[in-house]
DNA sequence: ACCCTCACG
DNA sequence: ACGTACGTGAGGGTC
């Protein structure tokens, strides 16, 4: 067997990747779908024809012979639009880091640089195959040289193959006979200009007749029909001049080492990471393990599977000054324990015999109380292991949240990238796939074991650089005393839940959907056809098209149908009426009364997960179900409350802070307009208004009422007259004349504003008033909507932030208070400014008390902050 | 997987 | 000129 080298046209393959496919962007805005369509094809042929060498030809940016000769031409390089431009540095750099030889000639093109190394290699014995786009390629095969040429039919990819008796089948030419036929065709792609009146047809039959242009030109007299006959007579030197340029130079001085050529594993960690930051997904799925296998550290583990080993292991880790853990676990019960206590010594111990996730998570509950404990996820850890408390652990995830709370996870692997000097790890995808543990138990304990130990040591040695990191940006206070102690919180109100009525929520689906029924006939008949109401889509068509509403506003993918803009297109046409009845009742059928029946636990409770990593600003935020989304606007959704309902003997107390957000706008601005304000209304959107419109208190009308409400909103949002106005239904300009009258009233508002936004551009975060921080990168932008984007969020986040931090305090000190006082109250929910107890009887004024001096007095602001508080049956009478 | 819509603070 | 309010999560439709 020949040795084989695969040739490839680096331009004119990303060119195909880039129009045949969607373009795609990652989420820096970079352009990457020519790149991905470039590897997709590559490795489909790598895999074909494994080749033993292996190089791409790109052209490079300076005039070729070509140019020289002839002005007009124009190679392959013309009209490239920028987004494809800017992919082939990428696609280069992509090349480079998977060690493949990139091959390029200054003066001359691609095709030169292919031809040259078909022929060296030829004549060396190696088998060649080239991949290119582009048909003039064929002119350079033989016996030992194969072109391929990509065609996309029907969205599919095929390739078809040319060796010389194919390139005849299709041409009725010899490869060397390509150049003739380009020579008298042109080819308007690169401006080869051929001569005039001969179309493919004519050459091709001169060409099978006479073999070459010179030969048929040494034979003019005979040529048929006339026209060709004259048009070579009359332009014979433009033929010969096509001839060069078409013919591809087999002979150019490339520089080529067929070692460095000699194709290895294309995934380094390099290509491994720029994948990574591209965002090829498929592409570092499809070749994980391959990727894990040559990229990926590969650190040594021991496994711990005997009793008397694990006993011993667990003293001597109290020993330690700390230890990194983990449990992998679901909730039908534990699998593998990891435990760290020093580089070198990382020990899994999967669940069997004596060993039981009982036993292990005692172990590990044990532990904490001795020695500190570090976890990549310690709630988690919270729902087996009966941890001693805050002060014994450490939660790598949440510090890694409060450094960068952008992120969309918090995953050992990535965390050790960052804060264990870019060290590459396996990720957990990488050793189990998919996978679940339950399954993973069963058919794959090796990478169980693998990925509870990665857990573990990565929890051990990045403590110390999380920390060190939470000190220097001053954090570490948010930390210790919020972030850290909040686990515990949010875990007591996780395993707590809350009561739901099924049969009461059940009783309240079947009545929507009564109406829903309705509603659809009707909506039906008034459209004139049975159409899916759900569907935006159709929906647009029948009410913008069949139906003529004017006014039809833009989305990227049709009419907007969103209810503001029904609303204010025709309020008053019945179908338009009906269709947001129905919409707010299969909303609130499908995600509330369905969607919650769905999720009662067995105990009748349901148990939310609220997650403390996920926001930018640092609110919580609660899923399966999200419980801080409850309707409670209007009434009709309000009822739902009263399927959440207190434990036997008990009553819901709820408690929610008065307008936190502006208050905390008051105190972090110090604006002593709005303190006062705040020292004496019990209205402030009243005293807003008659302070902003100069009118007495008492004389202020509901509009203006209004208008300063969303006003004040406005502020909190990071203000926009635009966005005013949207609220408000104004002209943009009556907005910003409401905005001027507010800054004029509360200068140091604006002062605040702006300083905020100034502060974050130079440091390039927001900060609230305990120092958490949330990066603002747009405000670098170049592009204007992006920015002011930023500049909206450099006031918000503050805001936001602080008030949320206040919260977080609130409840981390009402929880203490609770277990502290011996009472079996117990929080249930946080909705960013309202908590949620659920409270006995006996306890009840304990616990109102408990509740408003926990809250009130979470911090101290030049205001106070108020909390009104009602108890109730159920949640809807305790609002 | 992504968009649209809509529920909450 | 750009085309927006800040922060979330879930369900249904569409490709």
């Amino acid at each position: 067997m020949n040795r084989k080298i695969l040739l490839i046209d680096g331009h004119s393959i990303i060119n195909r990747a880039f129009y045949g496919l969607p373009d795609l962007t990652n989420g820096e805005g970079v352009h990457t779908g020519a790149v991905y369509g470039f590897l997709t094809i590559l490795f489909r042929i790598l895999e074909e024809e494994k080749p033993d060498y292996l190089a791409v030809a790109f052209d490079v940016h300076a005039p070729t012979f070509r140019h020289k000769m002839y002005e007009a031409y124009k190679g392959t390089r013309h009209a490239m639009p920028e987004e494809l431009r800017s992919q082939v540095p990428l696609m280069q750099e992509m090349l480079r880091s998977m060690g493949v030889s990139i091959a390029t000639l200054e003066g001359y093109e691609a095709d030169d640089v292919i031809g040259t190394l078909a022929r060296r290699s030829e004549a060396q014995g190696i088998d060649v195959t080239i991949l290119s786009g582009d048909r003039d390629l064929l002119q350079l095969v033989t016996d030992h040289v194969m072109v391929r040429l990509p065609k996309t039919v029907k969205g599919q990819t095929t390739i078809e193959d040319y060796h010389p008796q194919q390139v005849l089948d299709r041409f009725q030419v010899t490869p060397p006979q390509i150049i003739d036929l380009k020579a008298l065709m042109g080819d308007s792609s690169d401006n080869i200009p051929g001569i005039p009146g001969v179309g493919e047809k004519t050459a091709t039959k001169i060409i099978v007749e006479y073999g070459t242009i010179e030969n048929a030109h040494d034979h003019l007299e005979e040529i048929k029909p006339n026209r060709a006959m004259e048009s070579l007579r009359d332009h014979y030197d433009l033929a010969v001049l096509s001839k060069t340029l078409a013919t591809i130079m087999t002979d150019s001085p490339v520089e080529f080492d067929y070692e460095k050529a000699k194709l290895g594993s294309l995934f380094t960690p390099e290509a491994y990471e720029l994948c990574k930051r591209l965002e090829f997904k498929n592409l570092l799925g499809r070749f994980g393990e391959e990727a894990a296998r040559n990229t990926l550290e590969e650190l040594e583990f021991f496994v711990c599977e005997d009793l008397n080993g694990c006993e011993a292991l667990f003293e001597k880790a109290a020993a330690c000054p700390h230890v990194g853990t983990a449990l992998l676990a679901d909730e039908s019960g534990v699998y593998e324990a990891a435990v760290c206590l020093g580089e070198k010594e990382v020990y899994g111990i999967p669940v069997q015999g004596f060993l039981t996730g009982e036993y292990l998570s005692g172990k590990l509950a044990g532990l904490s109380g001795r020695t500190i404990l570090s976890s990549m996820d310690v709630k988690s850890m919270l729902k087996h292991a009966d941890l001693s408390g805050p002060s014994g652990v450490f939660d790598c995830g949440v510090a890694a949240y409060l450094l960068n709370p952008l992120k969309s996870a918090y995953t050992y692997d990535d965390i050790a990238k960052e804060y264990l000097n870019g060290r590459l790890l396996p990720s957990r995808e990488d050793l189990l796939g998919k996978m679940t543990y339950e399954r993973a138990a069963e058919e794959n304990p090796e990478g169980l074991h693998r990925l509870g130990c990665h857990m573990a040591y990565v929890a051990f040695a990045a403590r110390e650089p999380l920390a060190a990191a939470l000190r220097e940006t001053g954090m570490y206070p948010v930390y210790e005393e919020i972030e850290n102690p909040l686990i515990f919180t949010l875990d007591s109100m996780e395993k707590a839940g809350i009561r739901v009525k099924g049969e009461e929520l059940k009783e309240y689906g079947s009545r929507l959907q009564v109406r829903i029924k309705e509603l659809e006939k009707e909506i039906c008949a008034k459209a004139g056809e049975e159409f899916n109401i759900n569907s935006p889509k159709q929906l647009g068509v029948i009410l913008f098209e069949k139906m003529g509403i004017k006014g039809g506003k833009k989305t990227k993918t049709g009419y907007s149908t969103a209810a503001d803009i029904l609303e204010k297109l025709a309020p008053e046409q019945p179908i338009i009426r009906d269709i947001l009845e129905y919409r707010q009742l299969t909303k609130l059928k499908s995600t509330y009364a369905d969607g919650l029946a769905d999720v009662i636990a067995e105990d009748g409770r349901i148990h939310s997960t609220f997650n403390q990593t996920i926001t930018a600003t640092g609110r919580i935020s609660s899923t399966e179900p999200n419980l801080q989304n409850i309707p409670v606007r209007m009434e009709l959704g309000r009822e739902i409350r009263k399927v959440f309902v207190p434990d036997d003997g008990c009553v819901f107390l709820d408690a929610d802070y008065s307008q936190i957000e502006l208050r905390v706008l008051a105190h972090m601005s110090g604006d002593e307009n709005l303190i006062q304000a705040y020292r004496e209304a019990q209205d402030i959107h009243r005293l807003t208004a008659s302070q902003v419109f100069h009118v007495p208190f008492d004389e202020v009308t509901s509009l203006q009422r209004r208008n300063a409400k969303a006003v004040n909103f406005g502020i909190v949002y990071g203000i926009s007259s635009f966005g005013l106005s949207q609220d408000l239904s104004i002209t943009r300009k009556e907005a910003a004349e409401y905005i001027e009258k507010y800054f004029e009233t509360y200068p140091k508002i604006k002062e605040f504003l702006d300083r905020s936004v100034e502060d974050a551009k130079e440091k390039g975060y927001a900060v609230t008033m305990f120092g958490r921080r949330r990066p603002v990168p747009e405000l670098s932008s170049s592009n204007f909507m992006q920015r002011s984007f930023g500049e909206r969020v450099a006031m918000n986040s503050p805001i936001q932030g602080t008030a949320a931090d206040i919260i977080k305090i609130a409840m981390n000190r009402v929880y203490e208070r609770l277990k502290k006082e011996g009472l079996r109250s117990r929080l249930v929910l946080q909705v960013h400014d309202e908590l949620l107890i659920e409270t006995y009887r006996d306890e009840q004024e304990r616990v109102a008390a408990i509740l408003t001096e926990e809250m009130t007095g979470a911090a101290s602001l030049k205001v106070e902050l108020e909390v009104d508080m009602h108890a109730g049956e159920t949640w809807y009478d305790a609002k």
